[in-house]
DNA sequence: TTGTGTGAAAGTTTTCACAGCA
DNA sequence: TGCTGTGAAAACTTTCACACAA
């Protein structure tokens, strides 16, 4: 079953199973099983062996998976074998906890450049990221930057996504609620806190 | 085809319909469309209404959906139609920009509640919420609180959400990485920025 | 013995096409 | 005419059962 089309719902699972591997590795692990994979991020050992077939066997009958070349098999199925640069619109609450955290790393995302509105942050260094004006985006198609994260007010979201898009970005991960219209080139993938926490109470007994 | 069992796909898109009511009718519109509701939410219009066929019909043919009936029967289905209050925990950079986050509120949540196992920040008020030591989270169950959300670091993550189960509550909106391990009857979702993140790279170009 | 890889079956979700109401 | 509601088909995803490799 080598190099079929790879479910979407795979794709999406895969960089769990990555930050899975990372600990594991972290542990001073070498090899796992889909057993343990599968413990760990709550699904069944069969979907972890089903998922990785799509791009061809990895693991040894037996032994199970050697960890360090699983990592590397999903992070270039991922394009995550590169390090890709980040720009960051919005340094208000969420923007700065976003300049903070630090699981982006594992991954290879590094936030280089962040954008504001507010000229009074304009300048200043938060998390070793100094601010520019939002006047300057139109400069980030020489940085190589092709992926961005939204985290501004709703009502300047498609607004910055616009110039984003101008600039030359791929890929935006959006903070904003509701639907950003991009190219069909663009993608746009939309984390909105209050829509998950509203699937809450309907699962509560 | 009258109360069948709800998809979980349904499920979840349905607080995003009702979030598009809502800024409808903050639009001084009475009546709405499958197709318009569509557009705003970035479906099919057949989509939408196999939706909502599901707990029965609610629209009128030719004419298309009233806006504020279809806002409560949704909020009724989800049991967004009473107020929820919400504890949160971990009052750092992203706690922060949670207690700060205005859109929880259209979905009838109120954070009334804060946690940090830092003793500096105990009494402090912040937006309007006073933040108390974890150690009084036990004190939860007597508020009548049953919804929280963890956003602390990974490696506290699992001691506190035993505790909030403990205390009686029913869900929680974990900002955490990987698995949390709780009770059947509690409902967990996760929300993991930088796994979202990673699945850009894999659908850019 | 332990643990993988995978066809086939079962289950779920989306899409389509169209009947029928206002 | 405009727009809904829905059975049936198609597409996608999960689950199962088991052959087989170390």
């Amino acid at each position: 079953m080598r190099y079929r089309k790879i479910p979407n719902e795979t794709v999406r699972r895969l960089p769990v199973y990555l930050r899975a591997l990372h600990i594991l590795g972290q542990q001073g692990k070498a090899s796992t099983s889909s057993t343990d994979l599968a413990d760990m991020v709550a699904v069944n050992s069969w979907q972890v062996r089903k998922d990785f077939s799509y791009f061809g066997a990895f693991g040894k009958p037996g032994s199970g998976y050697e960890i360090d070349g699983l990592k590397k098999q999903i992070a270039r199925i991922l394009r995550l074998d590169t390090e890709h640069k980040v720009a960051l619109v919005g340094v208000g609450n969420l923007g700065s906890a976003v300049l903070a955290y630090a699981g982006f790393a594992p991954y290879g995302f590094d936030i280089v450049a962040a954008y504001d509105c507010d000229p009074k942050k304009a300048g200043k260094k938060i998390h070793n990221v100094t601010v520019e004006s939002v006047a300057k985006l139109k400069d980030l198609r020489k940085t190589g930057i092709n992926l961005a994260i939204i985290a501004v007010p709703e009502s300047a979201a498609q607004q910055i996504a616009d110039q984003l898009v101008q600039a030359g970005v791929k890929g935006i991960l959006n903070f904003s609620p509701l639907h950003i219209q991009v190219p069909k080139r663009v993608k746009v993938i939309t984390i909105d806190i209050a829509v998950d926490m509203a699937r809450l109470p309907y699962y509560m007994s």
